[in-house]
DNA sequence: CGGTATCCTGGGCGATACTG
DNA sequence: CAGTATCGCCCAGGATACCG
C-alpha cells in the first residue's frame, strides 16, 4: 500500500482522499500550526502559562481549545497539581510521543527550507504585481 | 540544536516559537489538511479537475486558493497545456518533492493510529457527557 | 476545462470580565 | 494559576453566476 511513502496508488484506480479515508478526520484534528507547536514544546511536562508564554501570539482561549482537542485525541495528558493556587501540567502520552517523530521531521524540513520558500514567495509576488 | 528531532532546548532558556521563528510562517502556509492532501496526490502531474474529484468535499474556490498558495511557496508548478479547451496540469517542484517525505511519515502515522485516536475520542466524550 | 467575480452567512477568534 | 463566560466582529468559505 505504501509506495513512495504517501498514500498508495493501485494498479487502475487512484487512491483518493474520500470522506471515509481514515486520515481525513485525523488531519482535520492535528494538522494545524498551534497543535504542532504545542506538541513540539511538550518535550517535558509543562504548565499552562509556560506554554502560553512560549507561543507568542496565541490567546488563552485558543490555547485552551488546542489543549482540549489534543487531550481528546489522546495526544496529551492533563494533570492537576495539588498546589495552591492550583497548577496544571500537560505532558505527552505514549501516542503523543509517537507523533513527535513525524512532526519533528516536518519541523526540521521547515527550518531547512525557509530561505528557499521565502525566495519563491518573493519571485511569485513580483510576477503577480507586475 | 536538534535533540529529539524537534526544536532544541538549550541549557537555561527554552527555545520557543517566537514570532520570528522561521518555522512559524511556514507552518501557517503548509500545515493544513488540504495542502497535505494535494501534495499527497501529486505523485504524478495531475489536472485541476482530477484533483477536485479526488478531494471529496473541497470546493473549486478553496482548491484554487490551496493550489495558488502551494505555487507561491514553490511547492508545485502550474503548466498550461496547449489543448482546446485549455488544460492545466499541476506537478511537484523539487522543493515540493522534498516535502513529500515528511508529509508521508505524518500520513502513515495517521493511518497507523486512527483506531487508537478514535477510541480515545470516545473515552473522552463519555467522560465529558457524564 | 479551469478558472474569476460577487454575494452572503456562520462560526472562529479576539477582547474582556469573572471564578474556584 | 488556569481556566470558563459572554459579546461582537470579521472573514474564510459556500453558493452561484459568468468567462476565455
Amino acid at each position: 500500500m505504501k509506495d513512495t511513502g504517501l498514500h498508495g496508488v493501485d494498479a487502475e484506480t487512484r487512491m483518493v482522499f474520500r470522506a471515509d479515508c481514515p486520515s481525513r478526520p485525523i488531519l482535520d484534528q492535528i494538522a494545524d500550526k498551534w497543535s504542532m507547536m504545542v506538541m513540539a514544546l511538550l518535550e517535558r511536562p509543562t504548565r499552562f502559562n509556560e506554554l502560553k508564554r512560549s507561543l507568542e501570539g496565541i490567546t488563552q482561549r485558543v490555547l485552551t481549545q488546542t489543549l482540549r482537542r489534543l487531550e481528546r485525541n489522546g495526544m496529551i495528558h492533563r494533570t492537576v497539581l495539588p498546589t495552591s493556587p492550583v497548577g496544571v501540567e500537560y505532558s505527552l502520552t505514549p501516542l503523543g510521543e509517537s507523533l513527535r517523530e513525524p512532526f519533528g521531521h516536518l519541523y526540521d524540513w521547515t527550518v531547512e527550507h525557509s530561505e528557499e520558500i521565502q525566495s519563491s514567495q518573493r519571485a511569485y509576488d513580483a510576477r503577480v504585481d507586475a
